[in-house]
RNA sequence: GGUGCCAUAGCUCAGUUGGUAGAGCAAAGGACUGAAAAUCCUUGUGUCCCUAGUUCGAUUCUCGGUGGCACCA
């Protein structure tokens, strides 16, 4: 027998791969509800854009971190890695297997390798990182990062103002350099992982994309990011989708442009996500195809052969 | 039907006073441990529409053809 019997069984793969529907095939046919893995999925009140599971869908299998929070909320990939585990040990407690699915590849690193413990950035000194940022622009970041952390910069994307200002930030809420916080270590885990990526040729993958916009916009995206557009500069809302229409909204182009933007964005978020997952060498990649029950055979078979 | 203009990267185009060419966008590759659907980096060889001619040499000039656009009938 394996040393644990608790299996987690971790579905990946890029936007519009098919992830959805393979998913909820596999947790029905282990008894398992589905654990979310999107950082945007998360949220309440952009279940379009999103690509939520649907009501019909959610009643065929219980779903977690799916719209349980506020556009409000500042969520992350650290708060996440807590909310899963601590959701992942009660639910071991009945079950032997559990799904997790979903495409944000730093919330399944979370989960799968731990993060390191860094304090919550108060949000007076975000404020006062973001304007400094803005008035004195990259120049000033790259400074402050050169003086607080110099083994940082040393290694840092240094043309990245989104890792310079994490960087000053921490360094300002802790009295610290941000380097000494960073372990860079793989945490140990009290359950096995199995990793599945669902894979598509890219031209197939793509036209998925195209005609899921299609599809959204059909649904009602407009009417959904019209109702949260005066949030539009809240973090949970810099969305493929919602961020082009507001642009719309705006008057910056016509709707035509925008859907051509979305899917474009779409596309390029579909390719950075592959990039991450293709350098994972322990994922067991599936061609992802209608033929479910055969996936789930493969599936079946490596949770046999890795474990007993 | 006639006249004129155009034909160069996937697209829109620039350019070569004749020595086989380069921008934007698209696209591709990559980085990424708390905004991650975010943020950032790198990458430009293509029958220069086809045939014939002039020429040491034609994508460039000339004749013809084909396709597109405009105007005139």
């Amino acid at each position: 027998m394996a040393q644990c019997s608790k299996t987690l069984l971790l579905i990946l793969g890029p936007t519009g791969v098919g992830k959805t529907e393979l998913s909820l095939r596999v947790a029905e046919h282990y008894g398992s509800p589905i654990l979310s893995c999107d950082s945007r999925q998360i949220y309440r009140e952009i279940p379009i854009g999103t690509a939520a599971p649907t009501a019909d869908e959610q009643a065929r299998v219980k779903h977690y971190f799916i719209a349980t929070r506020d556009l409000e909320e500042d969520y992350n990939a650290g708060q996440y890695e807590r909310d899963a585990l601590a959701l992942l040990e009660n639910l071991f407690q009945t079950h032997d297997i559990l799904v997790m699915t979903g495409g944000s590849m730093l919330y399944a690193d979370a989960v799968c390798k731990g993060l390191d413990d860094l304090p919550a950035v108060p949000a007076d000194i975000r404020r006062q990182v973001q304007q400094a940022y803005e008035q004195h622009g990259l120049a000033w970041l790259q400074t402050e990062v050169q003086r607080l952390d110099p083994d940082y910069w040393a290694e840092v994307d240094q043309a990245n103002p989104a890792r310079l200002m994490h960087c000053v930030e921490l360094c300002l809420t802790t009295g610290r350099p941000y380097s000494t916080l960073r372990t860079q270590t793989t945490k140990q885990r009290p359950f096995r992982i199995i990793k599945i990526g669902l894979d598509r040729p890219r031209a197939e993958l793509y036209e998925r994309i195209n005609a899921r916009v299609l599809q959204m916009m059909a649904e009602g995206l407009k009417e959904e990011a019209r109702a949260v557009y005066p949030k539009r500069q809240l973090n949970s809302l810099q969305t493929v989708g919602y961020r082009e229409l507001f642009a719309y909204m705006d008057g910056e182009y016509d709707l035509p442009r925008a859907i051509e933007l979305i899917q474009q964005n779409t596309r390029h978020y579909a390719k950075r996500q592959m990039t991450w997952f293709r350098r994972d060498d322990t994922i067991h990649w599936l061609q992802a195809n209608e033929d479910y029950e055969k996936n789930i055979h493969s599936i079946d078979a490596l949770l046999r052969a890795d474990g007993v």
